[in-house]
DNA sequence: CAAAATTAATCAAACGATTGATTAATTTCC
DNA sequence: GGAAATTAATCAATCGTTTGATTAATTTTG
């Protein structure tokens, strides 16, 4: 009895993310949350004061755990190109792990309601942008980089990865891989991490 | 007053196309999207038989004048390189002239809902990407290119883009870009279209 | 310790507002 | 005059939220 304990606020908390995910925001309704988490739909108000609350709550939650990762490896005594690759392995290790989140938020960046989660995602991902310009143009100047326009090298490595997870699946291979099997998910992601690696590599440092 | 003719039933499409680009389909309601078209909201029905109808036909014509245009590229008897800069330059063009649309294409492929919707999206885009792919592969045949990860290619083309237009545009520059204005478009067409094509050329035939 | 008081968690039911859709009447146009 | 276009009014359904009541757990008190 004492070990069963079902927390209901994190049973909405997580209904409502995979919810919000699959649906999208407004094409969710609280009936729904309450429905799939098994709590009473006086609970999200109870808990969170209203819908917006809950897509708050978790989008804060998640972003929180966004940029602290990363911040480390600049300060070690590597190569840029090896800094690179190590975000490089980092940033598609958490994003493919989290591509439920990784959707809602890029559905968020590309509306223009909620302007103040807007800016808050935006602020997340500048950080990390922020982070691969440095080591990108650490790298220009003591000469082991080719110079190349930086912020556009940056929207291919994200930009990549997001395509990755958002275009059809099916699409991404001749056969009929799924991201949600763990397997499949395993194999994308290495050749995401390889792929990525080795463009960088070879457009990065290829002497001409 | 006779002068006046407004089209009802167009007026109703672009200020349905804009307002779901912004707010997204089910953030949209009929009587908004009645208000900014000035059509009565049974006008909506009577053209298209339901708010769903709009989004269709929006779709279905914009998917119509998508595949159609760069067919006629990989019939040329240029290289492999060229044909890939040809596509890149068009494939940027189209996207960067349409960025609304390519927008709501986007949200919708992240979403579960109207599967139908996003098995015809998925159809367009497979089209195009079967395009790239061909040449890329034709390039690997014959010798010009590098032996690469055809399908990471090609997403790194594609999200490159994808992201310049959905990722936040302020965070693309050093200062306030936008993409509505046309001049800022212009500037950053160019150097997508410029950094793809370099990408692609150093990634694809440097001797290694 | 045990009775009383307080708090937190949960529920079914209902709220007013808004949704997409439809009706029936009217106007416009050829 | 009749078909097409347009309107205001209305529909049932669903939306997010609030309510008052109830249960279970905790704290206070004598």
């Amino acid at each position: 009895m004492k070990t069963e304990k079902v927390d209901k606020r994190q049973a909405i908390l997580e209904a409502a993310e995979k919810l919000f995910c699959e649906t999208g925001y407004e094409g969710t309704s609280t009936r729904q949350i309450a429905r799939e988490s098994g709590a009473n739909m006086a609970m999200i108000n109870y808990y969170f004061g209203s819908k917006e609350g809950v897509f708050v709550e978790i989008m804060n939650e998640r972003i929180a755990g966004f940029a602290s990762q990363l911040k480390i490896i600049n300060e070690d005594k590597i190569s840029a190109l090896e800094k690179l690759h190590k975000v490089i392995e980092g940033y598609v290790n958490r994003i493919m792990n989290n591509t439920a989140f990784h959707k809602m938020m890029h559905r968020e960046l590309s509306l223009t309601q909620r302007p103040e989660m807007y800016d808050k995602i935006k602020d997340a991902m500048s950080q990390n942008m922020q982070l691969i310009d440095r080591i990108i143009t650490g790298g220009i100047e003591d000469g082991s980089f080719n110079k190349v326009d930086v912020r556009m090298v940056i929207a291919s490595i994200m930009g990549t990865i997001t395509n990755i997870v958002i275009a059809p699946h099916k699409v991404m291979s001749c056969s009929n891989f799924d991201l949600n099997n763990p397997k499949d998910k395993k194999i994308i992601k290495e050749r995401a991490i390889a792929h990525l690696q080795d463009l960088t590599t070879v457009y990065l440092t290829t002497k001409r």
